[in-house]
DNA sequence: AATACACTAACGAAGCGTAATTGTGT
DNA sequence: AACACAATTACGCTTCGTTAGTGTAT
């Protein structure tokens, strides 16, 4: 009547932690039964009870089992320090989830635009995402992979398609030397500036960005990009500058 | 001269992977090194080399081991659909890790608030913080740790302070039987609500939630709370209706 | 003989799940 | 004898890091 003590199978039914867990705190002495009896069976106390509670709330937070044992048994170790620790290591995940998804996300979207993926156009589009990367900042990345959902994803096969068509041109009006500032050149890059908006959203920094990837990585001759990008690039850009 | 095979420590020398990690995946059959030679050395010919990289590639997205074996060999295996299983995995982590830190968040600035803090008040405090999570869908409690950031801990240090001696007063009053149309609880009511739309910076569903909240915890006895809050809720409810 | 590199074998880690085997009481 | 419950022991999971002991070539 006074000491209800409680044998593991009891006590893993009431508090739904299994047997043996129960087994486990007790071979690594986080939670000892108060005493055995009865052909050794294992008899939990009141306060084992109590115990088990504060145990599993703190593991709620994410506490390894040394953390544990440590805030509760350590006086020296004050809750607040431990939480703050443990609060900037999550922090640290969050981060690396949420890095992780936008790549991972950019490279679904990616993969499902095209019809046949063999490994080694998973491995390109793999590199260039992670290329990608080292351009653009974070909240760039998000800021592109929202816009990218806005668009959608015919919209985006559209000017991929539109793209090389646009280029060919550009790059028969360079090799035939047209003045940057007549009209046919000057129609080139007002398209061509569409396009480019419509991924940046008008965000410069994005724009940046966006230009020193092609810069670098058509220099590091990247197999997918025409590596004469930066003369049309310069081309395009004349033309602009001559509208002004 | 056209086949300058690898030895392991070169090609972990060259790739940063460990020799470890070479050894291991050729344990498993990950990754068998073309051939051996001269005392048995694994020697890696250029088609291991590219394999090894694939194989990183696919692990900076987090892809276990067997996946990426699945991946590679196996054709029925779509990447597409692979990528994707993993992504929606990813944001299961996500949320879950979002979820986590929102909790040591909260739980950090509370016990940031109090001078010492035993195990007890550590408990309860974490507690609080689950019950929370019940009343407040996962936008809401985002919001509220949002606002909790912008006003800072002194406020919230003064206000913790102000409603003990504010529910006193409405205790007085209630007993007295004082009209709550009169203008003294009229001013208490006030008072009530300027503290409420603090909290809740005026978000319908964020209050309601804390309505809901304090009913029931009250009423399943919550060591923190008067469990005669409902009643003085219902007071100021009154005087409030009066004031229109 | 010493140095550098490679090989194999095997423990450890975190937190239990999942047997397998053996009591013990009813 | 069968059934329920408890105890102990120990492998498995995942991806390597880290010794430890042993060649082998230079």
């Amino acid at each position: 009547m006074h000491r209800p003590d409680l044998k593991v199978g009891e006590l893993a039914r009431r508090t739904g932690i299994s047997v043996r867990t129960l087994h486990y705190y007790d071979e690594i002495g986080l939670l000892t039964p108060a005493r055995r009896g009865d052909g050794n069976h294992r008899l939990y106390a009141v306060a084992d009870i109590a115990r088990l509670q504060q145990i599993t709330s703190l593991r709620q937070l994410g506490l390894s089992l040394e953390e544990i044992r440590a805030v509760l048994e350590d006086p020296d170790c004050t809750p607040l320090r431990v939480v703050e620790l443990h609060l900037a290591q999550a922090h640290q995940r969050l981060a690396a989830e949420r890095a992780l998804c936008d790549r991972l996300e950019a490279l679904a979207a990616a993969l499902g635009r095209m019809e046949e993926v063999s490994i080694d156009m998973l491995m390109q589009t793999i590199e260039g995402i992670t290329n990608m990367d080292q351009y653009f900042t974070p909240e760039q990345r998000a800021e592109i992979a929202e816009r990218g959902r806005q668009i959608g994803q015919e919209r985006i096969r559209e000017v991929e398609a539109e793209w090389p068509q646009l280029i060919e041109q550009v790059r028969v009006e360079m090799e035939r030397g047209t003045d940057p500032s007549s009209e046919t050149v000057q129609a080139l890059a007002r398209r061509w500036s569409a396009l480019v908006r419509e991924f940046t959203g008008g965000n410069p920094g994005i724009e940046q960005g966006l230009r020193d990837m092609y810069r670098q990585e058509s220099a590091s001759s990247n197999p997918h990009l025409d590596p004469r990008m930066p003369e049309y690039m310069a081309y395009i850009g004349k033309a602009l500058q001559a509208s002004k």
